[in-house]
DNA sequence: AATGAATGAGAGTTCATTCAT
DNA sequence: TATGAATGAACTCTCATTCAT
């Protein structure tokens, strides 16, 4: 049962080529990096690019949306599932983290270099992600609700900092290698959840 | 008692020109700025930036260094005071966030555009600022040791996570002027040290 | 009989901005030359240049290279004919003088300009050049041997001076076509054989 | 008894300005210097040069009238001199390839930069110098009325001839300080008289 | 007599983009 | 489907020159 549509071959190749981007993006940065970097990367000539974008900004875009795909629907299963909430904490920081070793760097492309798409753009990227907070966001009310977490929780305060604290680490694992994704993931939540005072 | 030193004309100049390069460069990036852009913040035309910096690279790396003043010193202080673990977090954490709302940005860049500087630069710098780790460790060794924190708790982890948030947070704060820095550094430090969790 | 390779269209037209920048070289010295004076010549947009070469040094290497192009080989062909020495010389004579004819000047360029280049390079041509100086050398000594020369002739010297006048006259030649090209080569040829003095 | 005027300090500022950027534009061209090369070579900085020349290229022509200096006479003298021709020949190549050697490179920058200056100033110059080339060419006149020289000889040519020679030996000699001066000379003018070919 | 500070013009170079093939 | 060739705008940087002090 094939995940992914059939693809037609130029499907694929955009594909490929949103990889090389997101790639080329990840390491250099949107304005350090050239068009003839992500054709090289792709193998292909410079202007063969504008065979599957219209322009380099457009690339980005399809950069950022390739890191959003997955991205919300999974905050929504998790939600949706029946799980304490050190589950799904530990779910939810498992998936945003895990994403910084996948995509080619896709999502450090989008959390770093959205800012610099002009306005319209970034509002619709916005839109697209801004439904994975809310979702974090009512993990948390639920949990308060329900007695699990302290009942002072500011929980839109907390929410944002799963999120920022995930991509501090997301962005130290796309950079090094050698770092042990589950131990960080564990550590994390551990101490998301229980802090570092002993009881 | 003098806050400043003296300073020469030039040496004031030039720091304006650091602090105009600063807020360029948090506004758009190293790659994304251009010397005109700093120049006409600074009210001087493109070439008489050349007069303060010999290349665009050597603007960064003030920036980056005039972010990194007093940071190492601050974190030394606060190991070396008399103080409980939880109010050394919370001095750490109010002097890291702050430093996001100070000097025009200059932290952002150091955070974010520092490794586009080529290595051997790029290694002064993280000398510069690899202090600060350690110290910040030895707070939770000694904490730990003395029994404030959790004894299984992975020091080195904790400190990065730290850093990580308070950076997370820094963006966020110097990106939108209408949060309240006082209230994210106490919610942070609590959230750090007491966990989501209810006792 | 084929006299120049077929040459692809690229090969053509990079043979032509070599020419270009020779003659602009030639006219404006290599830094009173402007990258721009070249594509003029070319009837090419400044930027389009940096197709063919990827700096302006890589130009003035090119151009050096295009002046030495037969200019070793013509040498070694007369040093291997069997002519007596006044006829070796006459050849050598013409081969030198001519080539400030042809070319656009490249012949010039490198005579003047070769020193801008960084060592390294400088280096590379000096050793392609320095086979002429030889071959030329054993034609002395030859002839010296065979009785046709002074016997306290100074070899080394001779041929330094040979080439030395034939840059002169390079030089005249070359700024002024109202000059017989042939004239100027047979007086030096026999002024150098036989001097000034009345025998 | 002074040989050279009082001067007043400033025209003795004036003329080591002169003579520092005889030496700069030896080195490294007149295009290829800047002001500030020549300023530092002097110990001043840049905007005082502008004390002494009112612009770069006032500098050079002062840097070739420098060269200029004595020269004519020189050769004035030369000519009204009793002493048989290789006599006049040997002082007269003396004089002119010695030059290379003194004021700071000057002859050379006379040489080889003299052609970028706007037409009219190079005419002056021109004729500045051309005393010299008739003068020269006199001798030779002289001589073969006399009978010491060929009778065929083209007079206008080997004057010429001998400029170029000194010329092309000048430069040699500037660039490399272990050639001897004097063995040059003499060689100079014997091949100049008496050819390479046994008598 | 000399300098610090600035400037405007122009340099070499890169690059996103276009388009005929 | 992809490329070779070119372009024009922008960029970093240099430099001759000016001028108040």
């Amino acid at each position: 049962m094939a995940m992914t549509q059939p693809a037609s071959t130029y499907e694929q190749h955009r594909h490929d080529a949103i990889r090389a981007a997101a790639a080329v993006f990840a390491d250099k940065g949107y304005h350090g990096s050239s068009t003839r970097d992500i054709a090289e990367r792709l193998g292909i000539k410079q202007g063969s690019l504008y065979y599957y974008f219209k322009s380099k900004e457009e690339a980005l875009v399809e950069v950022c949306l390739y890191a959003m795909r997955d991205y919300v629907q999974h905050m929504e299963a998790i939600t949706a599932s029946d799980q304490p909430f050190e589950a799904k904490l530990l779910a939810t920081i498992t998936s945003h983290v895990s994403k910084y070793r996948e995509q080619n760097g896709a999502m450090k492309v989008y959390h770093t270099e959205r800012l610099y798409l002009p306005e319209a753009k970034r509002e619709k990227l916005y839109r697209l992600g801004s439904g994975y907070r809310q979702k974090l966001e009512t993990i948390f009310d639920d949990a308060v609700r329900h007695g699990d977490l302290r009942p002072d929780l500011d929980c839109h305060f907390a929410t944002q900092m799963v999120i920022g604290t995930c991509n501090a680490w997301g962005e130290l694992i796309a950079r090094d290698p050698d770092i042990d994704l589950f131990d960080v993931i564990r550590k994390c939540a551990d101490l998301l959840s229980n802090g570092f005072i002993r009881k």
